[in-house]
DNA sequence: GTAACGTATTACCGTACGGTAATATATCAA
DNA sequence: TTGATATATTACCGTACGGTAATACGTTAC
């Protein structure tokens, strides 16, 4: 898919998969590769790992290596912190529309 | 790509033109496929269109027929009002995740 | 009517993705 | 050291995507 800087995060959002896993890291907090591939019967454990490289490339999720084991934890403010920016704009042309709207409605007035 | 409901709206928005669709629609109002297209010199026209029939799918654009042109406009509520609860779960998120931290310092503590 | 125009649709191409299987790497256990 | 475990990496497959080109369809102008 093209895409770019904001739109990896989308992209990286996008796959169910990596929001379930995002979900699981955020309800149970941290845990490893393991734990969470249990958690999807049909997958296999590396695809789990694929899918946490590119959590980990977009900064959503972190890993701390504690052995042989890497635990996963969210990183829910960065979640949050990229999209909401994005949202506050389109919220912001939300009411530039209501503007226009209105605009119309006085020219009609006219 | 793997795709549901909710990452629908997501893949969407990870596409750079489209959010550039998106973005022009805000900012200029409703425009036909003609004006959005000539916006972008690396495009073509029916490119142009094939992405206004994704963002119709998604109900993040609405067209209005005007003789043998169809006018886009944006829907930024639908926008926002598909991503806010999203992006509410996951501050929610973020809080649970400072309560385990803090219980995690409690326990320590112990 | 018919010709030009605005847009949609289809077929096609190259590329990237999600997934599996197999292999490699690193760490713990005996 | 040897074997088992936990994860990462690589190669590969099928499918979906972004884009162009060509075609079809509906609408206005003559």
């Amino acid at each position: 898919m093209r895409t770019d800087a904001t739109g990896a995060l989308f992209k990286i959002l996008a796959d169910p998969t990596r929001r379930q896993i995002l979900d699981l890291l955020a309800e149970r907090g941290p845990l490893n590769v393991s734990q969470l591939a249990a958690e999807f019967p049909g997958l296999v454990a590396s695809g789990i790992s694929k899918h946490l490289m590119g959590l980990r490339a977009t900064g959503l999720v972190q890993a701390d290596r504690d052995g042989r084991q890497q635990i996963y934890r969210i990183d829910a403010a960065k979640v949050t912190g990229t999209l909401a920016p994005w949202l506050t704009k389109y919220e912001r042309y939300s009411s530039a529309a209501l503007e226009r709207l209105r605009d119309a409605a006085e020219n009609d007035a006219d």
